[in-house]
DNA sequence: TCAAAAGTGTTCGGCTTACACCCATGA
DNA sequence: TCATGGGTGTAAGCCGAACACTTTTGA
């Protein structure tokens, strides 16, 4: 543990001549497309780290919450709009941004992509959806917060509703089965999935049937 | 959403112009005493929420990361050194400080009491391990951040060895038992806990009995 | 008509749950 | 000696894992 800092910390209420610190907030937006799962990333058109890939981010502003200011900078950057988050983690290292101190929270987000389509704007040059396989190498210490954000994912798989977030209204069991093995990365058994689905009760059939499919799969829609 | 701060975040990378905003760590400390968990709360001996009880917290020091900081902060306020802890969740309510906007993460970390006796210093007129049944009202938003704390606390209990960090060296399965109905507040059968505990592997018995205990329990130590 | 995908049930093993009596010890 | 708590096993139900064939549809 390292003590020499104590004397700063004598004066330990808030006052004005507290240390302040830039906070930014940075978020992975997940989509599922082409039934696999796919990580948003802007390209970055200024320095530091110029036309590297990276999660959009940006400064929280003042008068806003984090949970605010995800919104807005997605917003801003991506042209993403009015999206459910989850807090992952805060980061705090002090080198992780090359300029100044900056502390970030990073955040995790599901979108259905067909329903938002993405500009570039502002500071950023270009976006895409990257495949999880495919990602590049990020700026700043991305891969780092995209690895956590995942995992973080992974983990609410079984309490929540995310599908809901992440599929058409109507959708089928395949779909709902491979948007699955994008998240958990491994191959689950198909009828066991289909059981244990369908007994939760969270998802009921709509009696429509999904065209230009082989096999004329059942379309089924989340309850509620 | 509100759009209102749309151009306050057109410029998004960090520049000196960036908003700033005084960042804290709170930490949630349980301790196993009496045979129950208990959580160390401080009374604030200044304004604003003079001699309210709280989580101890203090102001993130510059040149250190938040978990450096939490250990500053435990020492200056408690005596309390050289913990691990665990992230819980950052909060930014822009009102949830009186006098001016402070972001605070909050953590929690697990002590053995016995080993780290606690007094009050700089800012604090008190400290006590409150048993979690007794809470106090606390000062600023700490009664939700107490709860966030121990419901991520519960959420761990699977995965790691936590108690390797509440139990003294030897202690028997009652107190280990004890220490999981505390932190999941519901009781457990005592063959069955057994049954689990010992077919786990994580714990092995000492060849020693405690004494002063009525049945002469075995003591058990965490396996390596 | 053929290739591809959808749909469907059963068995097995492991894990969790429920449950009651005897033994060791301190008071 | 007695009251308190420690220690032990078994049976039943539940859940997850493994596994193959028939039906539907688009090409």
């Amino acid at each position: 543990m390292n003590h020499k800092t104590l004397e700063s910390l004598t004066i330990t209420t808030v006052s004005s001549s507290s240390y302040e610190c830039t906070i930014t907030v940075d978020c992975a937006v997940f989509g599922f497309q082409d039934n696999e799962l796919r990580l948003l990333l802007v390209k970055r058109a200024i320095d530091p780290f110029k036309d590297q890939w990276m999660l959009p981010g940006g400064i929280m502003d003042e008068g806003h919450t984090l949970e605010e200011s995800v919104n807005n900078v997605l917003f801003n950057l991506t042209g993403i709009h009015d999206v459910h988050q989850e807090q992952v983690k805060a980061y705090s290292s002090v080198d992780r941004h090359p300029v100044k101190r900056v502390l970030t929270v990073c955040f995790y987000a599901l979108i259905k992509p067909e329903n938002h389509p993405v500009i570039a704007k502002n500071y950023v040059s270009d976006v895409q959806w990257y495949s999880l396989s495919k990602l590049p190498k990020l700026g700043f210490d991305h891969d780092q917060l995209a690895v956590d954000a995942l995992h973080k994912l992974r983990g609410s798989l079984d309490q929540n509703l995310i599908f809901g977030e992440l599929l058409p209204d109507k959708f089928t069991l395949k779909e709902l089965q491979d948007l699955y093995e994008s998240i958990l990365d491994e191959t689950l058994d198909r009828r066991n999935f289909r059981k244990k689905i369908l007994q939760s009760g969270l998802v009921i059939p709509t009696n429509e049937k999904k065209i230009g499919v082989k096999g004329g799969p059942e379309l089924y829609r989340i309850k509620k």
